[in-house]
DNA sequence: CTGAAAGCGCTTACAG
DNA sequence: CTGAAAGCGCTTACAG
């Protein structure tokens, strides 16, 4: 038998709509009976049934969260529990909690997120990614419920999103590596289905054109799974056509394969550099120089600014997260 | 004005309760009406309110993961990810939702754990991992909440958990080091506080023991972190001491940061082996041979038998997920 | 096989 | 500042 805010009113001599006042924190309730409502509680170690609240107001203070199909090695891929992090730590704060649902394919992210939407379980969504035509963002526009996009959707008007700058983080890459007497580019890059390929793919592209070197294009791939695998494979296709000075990939794990490359076939002073700045990098003997993405703060951000926007105490929609360069 | 149960009764010319008794699947209604329910609820595109399902049945139908305090590299370790993927993929197909939620130490677990039983929001708790005198179990049987635990605890009866045979993995390994003509050997392993840890050195000890080979104790590390670091300044106390044939270590994180130590060292022909076959040691150029303890299965069996459980149809109180060697 | 009614535990206009 | 009442959208004994 749960104690419930009736027992709670019958101890502290007031109504239930009283007690569910002081609950609440209206403000229009006496400093002497809030005080007594609260012993009550206290002696009756009360506990608000979220569900009933949920019901009654119509809120259910939790967030869902889509995690994207992931046969493929990206599930080894520290982001996801990073950001997952951030997101339950900003929502903790605010008092929210976060379902979570791991999909296989984009079917089922749909199905899944419908799910989701029709339950009534959740206030908002985040959705970890973003890809090209985003079925997801599409409907969720649609049915016109609050939702957040890791990573900068096509179209990014009445959309909340949080991202990194990817051009200017690439872009600020390259350079750095023409400072250092760098001058011939392989790249290793995922599918170009994701708005952050694009993105760095961009910024390595004008970043070679602001300072004159060409790209080769042989020399340039695009692998649809960002895997250590892919990195190693990408390599047999580049050094097949010539010898980079450095090979500039968008991710640490394709990064990695493009060093097992180097090392298998001793390879020597090629630089090589990724993103993500994983924990592998730390001790590893050869140096893969990184970019920190921080996707515990993306995700801290997501959330916050999901809840903000819940909430109506937001007025921007998009927080870019500084990136950093990890030099090694 | 969302749609309710009124709505598809009124369409169906039936009362509520029988709309709610064909979507809860009661056998005692006529198959006529059963069709003219679905038929009106496809109409209006009716789905049922859960939290009003909730409230009305006393079960939610969700449930509740504490991701363990992880200041440590342990957070980079793909057993949380592969093992939330494989509870998420159980609960889907017995239509629960799962809640987690990250804490940082384990004044945080039992703060949060304490929320999920007392909001009513979940009908049971997973909990990744197992501690000596662990405080979060103690607090879930006390409270008789359902549960289920990842890692066998300390005293197993009326408890829920999965887990690898953890002796038997390490058992088996040292035995095919021994095989292959190992007869020096050196351990790292995780703090001696988690039972996994504990299991995996008495099979190291009970198979050291049983072929005649003896034990060296300066040679046994047991590190707090579970990190490539370290693994890495474990070595350099073991190194200290003299020079093993093989290192034994409880996770493959430990074991890059030997391998990596050798690497830099310049030594070769030392064996390293480590536990959860992270996806790194595919295209790593030093070979780790590593137990994968199938991390997704331990989740995916966490959260079949908990469920089983809520519905009083299991008979079992744990499941052994099989571990396999691969040899590299 | 089906319906009317009470109930799950809250919230919130409305009235005073 | 506080209470009585209706309502949130379901479920389920009870009766027929």
């Amino acid at each position: 038998m749960p104690i419930t805010i009736k027992d709670v009113a019958k101890i502290a001599s007031v109504s239930p709509s009283t007690v569910s006042r002081v609950i609440s924190n209206n403000p229009s309730i006496s400093e002497e009976t809030r005080k007594r409502v609260f012993q009550a509680m206290e002696a009756l170690d009360y506990r608000p049934n979220a569900i009933a609240r949920s019901l009654a107001n119509r809120r259910t203070n939790t967030l869902g969260l889509i995690i994207p199909n992931s046969e493929t090695d990206l599930f080894d891929n520290p982001f996801f529990i990073r950001a997952m992090r951030g997101i339950s730590i900003y929502s903790q704060k605010s008092g929210y909690h976060i379902m979570y649902t791991y999909t296989r394919n984009e079917a089922e992210e749909l199905k899944f997120l419908k799910d989701y939407v029709h339950s009534n379980l959740v206030d908002g969504i985040i959705l970890m990614t973003t890809m090209e035509n985003d079925a997801c963002i599409e409907y969720l526009k649609n049915e016109k419920f609050p939702f957040v996009v890791i990573g900068r959707p096509e179209k990014a008007d009445h959309t909340l999103w949080v991202d990194n700058d990817n051009f200017q983080a690439m872009y600020n890459m390259v350079n750095l590596l023409v400072n250092e007497g760098v001058d011939r580019f392989a790249y290793i890059g995922g599918s170009m289905a994701y708005n952050f390929s694009k993105d760095r793919f961009e910024g390595f592209r004008s970043a070679l054109n602001v300072r004159g070197i060409s790209i080769e294009p042989e020399m340039v791939i695009h692998e649809a799974e960002i895997s250590i695998r892919s990195g190693y494979v990408a390599c047999e296709k580049i050094f097949s056509k010539g010898m980079p000075a450095a090979i500039v990939t968008t991710d640490d794990l394709l990064g990695h394969g493009a060093l097992n490359y180097l090392e298998t076939h001793d390879i020597e002073a090629v630089r090589v550099t990724g993103f993500n700045n994983i924990s592998m990098n730390e001790f590893h003997k050869n140096l893969l120089t990184s970019v920190d993405i921080n996707s515990e703060m993306l995700g801290y951000k997501a959330s916050k600014l999901l809840i903000e926007n819940l909430k109506n105490t937001s007025k921007v929609n998009h927080y870019i997260i500084e990136t950093k360069i990890v030099e090694r």
